[in-house]
DNA sequence: TTTTAATAAAGAATTATTTCTTTAATTAAA
DNA sequence: TTTAATTAAAGAAATAATTCTTTATTAAAA
């Protein structure tokens, strides 16, 4: 089989690093290594609980270069993951269901200092519609078409009940978003041009009670 | 190197596979085929863009046999994921932070069909102490040690900021707590025993913002 | 009844990822 | 100065996961 897929395989890095590298970000930076000029590959393996080889092997994926017997310099290897990841560009997004969850990431705010930054939500509750979280206003659903390529928005964050994820992202994928973050639980059929990235709580919560509970 | 690392290796199933499994329950649950009588492991992987065999591999990892050309029973199907995702186990979980995310996960409210069960929340934010979320008590942390050993808690949810992530993992750790949930941006720091599964919000924006700007 | 098509299952092959091994560099200690 | 220890990096080996191939089965169509 030609298995196209919908893989859209990153370039360059794994997958499994990839995932792996915000993770050595906010750790240098939550830790005393902030404020340090050096840290090792060896010292975020052992606080991580990794293989200091599989440490060295992701970074190298970036453009650094560490120093035999020292490691590298704190400072430009949070550069370089930051550059990497892609936290000092700016993507725009709309937001599609305003209820628990997506009031929750708006408020969270954390995700303008890692490239991404909620334009605008969208609900069909008209008790919501109107109100404002942290300055992004929240608007009925029906005007997310025009608004989406009026204003160049390039990702749809879905955090809609499973039994309208669907519907939703049809509607995000006929209005030319390009990438999809789906909160709902529920995998998506999609076209193959269109970016999916299923943040599934159930797939967490899988693997946390099968080694509870084997 | 021995490397016994925090894996808790699964046994039985990959990782991979058992992280699948739960999008194939909602994926049927929220398909047209919940009013059928079989459905196929190449329907669900066309429609969730997978390989057939790799769909039909992970249900092989559970114990229910598909019938050939016409595929598993739904309703059999249905059971065999459930019971083998512990859906109808119930593990007792206290949460830390009942700020934004925590509150969110609260209201969410379907974990306890699915496993696990959320019977308080903690905080030091006098300001929401004492409040209720969905029949689910808001208490001092203070609290948390003695109500730990004297309920019988097994999991801890971490929702707190990364700043004080580790600080509460470790009075987890402390109080017997034997696998932790964590939401907080940081991977945490750990013995061995300790079951830690780590719901890192930025590693799927990683994927996604790589994926959109290669 | 016979043929065709759809499918699960088992196993082989391939690919991806992790882990191990070796090397060279270099800092710090003796 | 010399030695020992620590580390990044490169490459080899091992392991894990996915994809491909084949086979047997059986429902539906001819």
């Amino acid at each position: 089989m030609a298995t196209s897929k919908n893989k859209k395989n990153l370039v360059g890095i794994p997958e499994p690093s990839l995932r792996r590298l915000p993770l050595y970000l906010s750790y240098i930076k939550n830790s005393d290594f902030i404020e340090r000029k050096f840290i090792s590959a060896t010292h975020i393996a052992k606080d991580l609980n990794l293989d200091p080889t599989q440490v060295t092997k992701d970074i190298a994926y970036m453009d650094i270069i560490g120093k035999t017997r020292v490691g590298y310099d704190v400072n430009e290897l949070i550069e370089t993951l930051e550059d990497f990841l892609g936290y000092r560009n700016t993507n725009k997004a709309f937001l599609i269901g305003a209820g628990n969850l997506g009031t929750a990431l708006m408020k969270y705010g954390g995700f303008e200092k890692s490239g991404l930054k909620i334009i605008a939500a969208f609900d069909n509750d008209p008790q919501i519609i109107g109100k404002e979280i942290e300055n992004i206003k929240i608007m009925p659903v029906e005007k997310f078409a025009n608004l989406v390529s009026r204003m160049h928005i390039s990702v749809g964050i879905l955090t809609v009940p499973a039994a309208v994820a669907q519907e939703y992202a049809d509607l995000m994928i006929s209005c030319g978003i390009k990438a999809i973050w789906n909160f709902a639980p529920l995998p998506l059929k999609t076209n193959d041009e269109t970016i999916i990235e299923n943040t599934s709580i159930y797939s967490n919560l899988a693997v946390l009670l099968k080694k509870l509970n084997p």
